[in-house]
DNA sequence: GACACTAACGAACGATCGTTCTATAAAGTG
DNA sequence: CACTTTATAGAACGATCGTTCGTTAGTGTC
């Protein structure tokens, strides 16, 4: 449901008709909507932890292991089968400018992702595969331009080229910044 | 209000307290709820036009025309007063699985942006300063992506780097698709 | 001056909102 | 067994939702 319609518009009775639950029974569980919807996004965070990030972790570390978690990165929701897109994505759009509890969890969370792409960067510096002087938080910001390009592309658009794009953009922001190859 | 709280959370009731009506009164100038949200996309469309594609149409076409667009559309928002962004952008996010007027409107508006876009880059390449080999379709996906990056960066972590890194990935994207200027 | 049209209003509608309170049945614990 | 805890339920709360209705004041038109 917060996929489909968003977090800010989930509703407890509409939810404890889904659920088949009364609807005190069910916002009993929370205490308030506000715990429901950071239950939410938390819930959220540990599956794309799982679904996309452990995984390419278990990858040795470089270039691979990048490439894999922003393919996993990509389409995680159609995993998860999440209909309406990422839930905290959304929220961040939501909520970006209503400051709260809500808010913060939506910027952690997705600081949180910055730090493991952040280091995933790093790690293919140490494998000598992207340049040592490369700007890790623009190789990020970068990436993160791809992520919702796409998801635009395709959740609005229907576009059906839209992960072909994302990974040419992706390719191009690598070569752009990979260890000069030299020619023998 | 849209700006802050999003199309999908405005309430006639409480917009008729700001404008000092009565709800019955605001309501008869729209006839529904819905009709009023899509006034308000429409408005939000028409100030765009003025305000980011208008002053950049009047350059000469090619690279610095792009450029000026793109300036214009990174912080738009700032010069038209809409302290919780771009409403439009806002409600493709919100209702992008919501099949109906306001989705067709959305999708309407964000394609005629990367039409002009299109045509803009286009241009830049009939002036000799793009390669004539260029994507143009990638080309717009890119600079989608970079307008969205920095929204998220500048509105949900207060990034003071943002109009930086988007010029950085901007000129980076612009390099990567000049025509190659000869060594003399 | 009669008439039509427009804009705005206040009151009320049924529906839904989040929330609180009380009750009940089940499960766990000594 | 008695006792506490937990999960769920039902009923009701005041508030707000979008919408409808009838009315009134003003404005333009013949």
């Amino acid at each position: 449901m917060a996929s489909r319609i968003g977090v800010g518009a989930l509703s407890i009775g509409v939810l404890a008709e889904r659920t088949r639950m009364s609807k005190s029974g069910l916002f009993a569980h929370f205490g308030s909507k506000e715990e429901l919807q950071l239950a939410v996004l938390r819930e959220s965070q540990a599956r794309f932890a799982e679904v996309v990030l452990r995984p390419a972790l278990r990858l040795p570390r470089g270039l691979g292991r990048l490439r894999a978690m922003v393919i996993n990165w990509l389409d995680w929701t159609r995993a998860v089968n999440l209909p309406g897109g990422c839930v905290i994505n959304a929220a961040a759009l939501e909520f970006d400018d209503q400051p709260g509890p809500l808010r913060d969890e939506v910027r952690n969370s997705l600081l949180a992702l910055r730090r493991t792409l952040a280091e995933t960067v790093a790690k293919a510096v140490e494998t000598g595969e992207l340049r040592p002087d490369i700007d890790i938080e623009q190789f990020v910001f970068e990436l993160n331009g791809i992520y919702q390009a796409t998801q635009q592309n395709r959740r609005l658009f229907s576009d059906p080229d839209a992960d072909h794009r994302a990974l040419a953009a992706f390719d191009r922001l690598v070569r752009d910044h990979a260890v000069i190859q030299q020619k023998e």
